[in-house]
DNA sequence: GATCGGTGACGAACACCGTTCTACTCCGGA
DNA sequence: TCCGGAGTAGAACGGTGTTCGTCACCGATC
């Protein structure tokens, strides 16, 4: 049983496969066939060891000790291997049984899983935000969300919402923070390299800047992790007023 | 005067330029020299036409009628151009005076020029993550908000954080929005097209998406604007009990 | 006006990218 | 055993950002 990478696909989007091939073609040159699964796994990790920048065709096809253009048996295009990874990837959130006493802690713990998911590989948020919404992997965490917030009494609507807005902070917060973590490699002395450089051009600057200058302790203070609590507490506790429990 | 492009990148987050050096150099047989306004301008252009994808550096070149090294006399590279289009743009937002009175509106107001701002150029916030946080055009933008923030009597340090959280779903809200308008110039029938495409597909879910399937009208309906003013009022709603006005 | 050195313009080339096309080998079914 | 389909792999295509070297032009200085 091999399905093509189209087919695949089209299955994760819930459209018509066609016939499904048995597996023939060479392998036996090889210590170890190619296969999906190896591919995804070898792509998380060079993402995780060098981030997502580093994942391109080429080098995933160097690591498994072939050539590029091999891998497109298996994935139709790059694209769909970012749709494979982010699908993967959310699949390792465990989605509670919701709760209507603790459905905000719900919230924010699933919103928790997935901003570590996505900083386990540096850079890799940023194919979420092409993913298309009918992916079956990424529409079951929705549908935990979803759960959470109907438990809370969110009313269905108010829920879709938030639902895309919790979703599109965490993709961006995790963007922001891998490309930020990503900048002391340069040995370009323009970049920031710590609170205390922040400050100082804090207080350099001009007089147009009153607020900036005066709150620079504020501004440049809290961990990326402070600030991800932050939002999602602001989110959810936004999300009270309209619920009814 | 015609600093360097690194002269003018350090400039920007003040740091030291050294001395300024004359113009000289070729130009008599341009009938336009080329300067860094003209390529700013060009690139605004290009996205503005054809999404931030289409923004190479040979594109631009030949669009300038020129070589793509040439551009490197006036930009230190393409992140340096990323962050000149950035600043240009937020420079467009126009800043209201903070009144107390109306805070809340007044952030709705910033936060949507931005957007507007951004979809405009389709794309293009997505250089907008990678931005360092001391660029002097940007953080005129965040001097706006905290100042609307403070009028409405926000405490200093949830007023930096919501500035973040702010900016950052603008940001991925924006991108979201380009790269699935982008979509349907792709001729591959596995993307979704139309909201009633998304509806079939949900119908279609199996039973393990109850909350999906029942609630795939809220699920779907509602323009971008409709999300975007959803989610902003939510995290302004969230900062009133922190306000103390 | 002549000279000089710095700057801007530009082509060639580098090192990379995603993907397609073609040829070949291997596999499983008949 | 034969055949056709599937998988592997190299060459090549069309593209990317950037550097390097060369040349022409410009402005400051003498």
């Amino acid at each position: 049983m091999s399905p093509t990478p189209q087919q695949r696909r089209a299955a994760r989007h819930q459209l018509a496969t066609g016939p499904v091939a048995t597996r023939r073609g060479p392998a036996g040159a090889r210590k170890k066939p190619i296969t999906v699964d190896l591919i995804v796994d070898t792509a998380f990790a060079i993402v995780a060891a060098e981030g997502y920048d580093a994942l391109t065709m080429r080098r995933l096809a160097t690591t498994l000790e072939t050539g590029p253009s091999s891998l497109y048996a298996h994935v139709v295009n790059k694209e769909d291997l970012d749709e494979l990874l982010i699908g993967r990837l959310c699949a390792r959130v465990a989605l509670p049984e919701p709760d209507p006493a603790t459905w905000r802690d719900q919230l924010v713990d699933v919103c928790t899983q997935l901003r570590e998911q996505y900083l386990r590989y540096p850079g890799i948020s940023q194919a979420a935000f092409a993913a298309a919404p009918t992916n079956l992997d990424t529409l079951r965490l929705a549908e935990g969300l979803l759960g959470i917030l109907l438990a809370g009494g969110v009313p269905p609507q108010t829920a879709a919402w938030a639902i895309d807005a919790l979703v599109l902070y965490v993709n961006a917060h995790t963007l922001e923070v891998s490309l930020a973590r990503r900048r002391p490699a340069r040995d370009d002395d323009t970049w920031v390299v710590s609170r205390d450089e922040v400050l100082r051009r804090f207080a350099a600057l001009p007089e147009t800047y009153p607020h900036t200058k005066r709150h620079a302790d504020e501004l440049t203070t809290g961990t990326p992790e402070d600030r991800f609590a932050f939002t999602v507490r602001l989110m959810v506790d936004g999300l009270v007023g309209s619920a009814q429990g």
